[in-house]
DNA sequence: CATGAATGAGTATTCATTCAT
DNA sequence: GATGAATGAATACTCATTCAT
């Protein structure tokens, strides 16, 4: 399935691709994507030689952060989704997307820019998740927890768009889970 | 109504003033913050130097567009706010804040940091706009209209947020609308 | 003739802008292309932004900076080639183009590239020299100074190559000037 | 003959070493010198490091490149040297030094920097072409078959000079051979 | 010995801002 | 006042060379 050659990597190369994709998220995360690369190469303790090494251009380094990320969101839905319920499954991925897309929006937005003009390399995992979440809201929709009108691209939008909401809240957690029953309340039927 | 001493200002020179805000207005919102001063100046049909003139720095530029935004909105929301009927004032004056703050995010979320880090310009704009939001506020919850657990943080980040939720449905305004009746849902008192 | 829509440019403008083409000509003859920008704008006294606003790349300004060396030689060339004597007038060019052709070769080269991978600017210069000198070859093989199975193509490397040899022998003009009885005896029919 | 102190090398170094020299030369011959070290250790399958083990610096890699060249041309004109008649010893030998110099140029001309500011490791080999050389002119000329007025000088500037002549010419053999008649011809005694 | 990962100085280019015209 | 030329710090990316594995 995944296309590319991977030789295994060495230790060392390993561990600094994966310090530079850590420090990489998190300052793409707290302070947007115009952080200069060398910073980002300082912070993860390399030259910056090295970070072009593992990643041939700043862009790809965000490739590479965003699909990691999307990747650790398509698990976490995967599992929720095995859970019998299909109302509960359907609310508790939409809670683990948004907190876990938490960050910098312009960032964050690649999720429902799906398939768009979306790089390459997050084709793969930005489609898992969309397919996985048509398929949680149909079943939610079936058994009746959520509004039959509503479809993918409104989902997947209110998602994105509670995250933005939520990165306003971010140091207020009670604040947080009044939003989500705000935005669970509004997607029941009436 | 505004606190400084500002001169009269040559008729030419209010064109090119206006001009510029119009330019930048638009550019800001569809390309981002992004776009270069120079560019922003030939659009306008001026010279760099006219524009810094205006506006000692971009940034200034920005608040500048945003401070006239927000303007805008804080005398819509005045207008909204004088109808009889609490609720429907509420709901309107949401839509209204929601609409208006259209455009690349980035742009848009100044209006929630509101109070916090926000370039001293905004303050005046965002405190009135938030005073009226919290009026409108208490008013539907004592109307019985809006949930009375939520505090006006929340109001203001779900605003930033369905911002961002309808700028992803940006070509669709039927599922803006259907977004509008989740968020509204979700407002109501159970 | 000339496309480009060209304003009168300031004075200083001007001047900065002559000041580049005189430094960048003499820099890349002498120590070829490989001189970094920022030393070209130093030695013209002025910041590199400047070079990039008279030169949007590097390659534009080799490219102008070949021209103006073209444009020289189509000019004397022309004027020499308004001689009565076709034998001479083949014989002076020779030397005048060879003579200002002067310099690193990989530049120089770019007169035999002519009309296959060269820059568009150059195509127009080049063209008129070879234009010029197809014709001032026909003149001379008619005169029957020039050997008659001598096509336009061996000319133009002819011109290169004697240049490369005269860039060996810079500092010895009576050698070159044997190297121009050689190669012009060698030009003559049997 | 090498004047350098040098253990025997083990076999696969021995084959290491000499596919490196094969596809450097390749690789400046036709592509210049400003190949990335990395894509030649890569063309010849081994790593940099390997590379940089045979060759300390890039300039010694293209140091061997030349050596290995000028002493291929050396075996060559002693070996024509040795034929009976001094006049077509030196024209042969003219030729074959042209033939085997070719590629692109900045590379080539380090054979005329002879004794000036070349690489010492080339000094040796090209002091013996140089050597060779200087015999068959004199040869020659005592022969009465080329100008009494050449000095050594002329004649390496015009080998290197009809080496740029000809690589203009590389795809039309017809051009290449009428461009060794007008040399020499020119070469020859009026 | 061979490998290829790490390094960091170096390079072209952009852009907010200043200032001579 | 308006203009746009000049400035130079900042930034992504390359590549010869070194060194741990």
């Amino acid at each position: 399935m995944s296309g590319s050659q991977e030789r295994p990597l060495r230790a060392d190369a390993a561990r600094n691709r994966a310090r530079l994709l850590d420090v990489a998220t998190e300052v793409f995360t707290t302070r947007g994507v115009d952080v200069p690369t060398e910073e980002i190469a300082r912070a993860a303790g390399v030259g910056v030689g090295t970070l072009f090494r593992h990643f041939p251009t700043k862009e790809a380094l965000l490739a590479a952060v965003m699909v990691r990320r999307l990747e650790a969101i398509a698990a976490g839905t995967a599992e929720l989704a095995a859970g019998a319920d299909p109302a509960e499954a359907f609310f508790d991925c939409f809670r683990l997307v948004v907190d876990r897309s938490a960050g910098k929006n312009e960032f964050t937005q690649a999720l429902a820019a799906a398939g768009v003009d979306v790089h390459a390399s997050l084709q793969e995992s930005t489609a898992a998740i969309r397919d996985r979440l048509a398929g949680l809201l149909a079943g939610a929709q079936r058994a009746g927890a959520v509004r039959a009108d509503l479809g993918l691209p409104e989902l997947l939008a209110l998602l994105v768009g509670t995250g933005t909401t939520m990165e306003q809240l971010r140091d207020d957690p009670a604040a947080r889970e009044r939003i989500y029953e705000v935005v669970f309340d509004g997607l029941r039927p009436r």
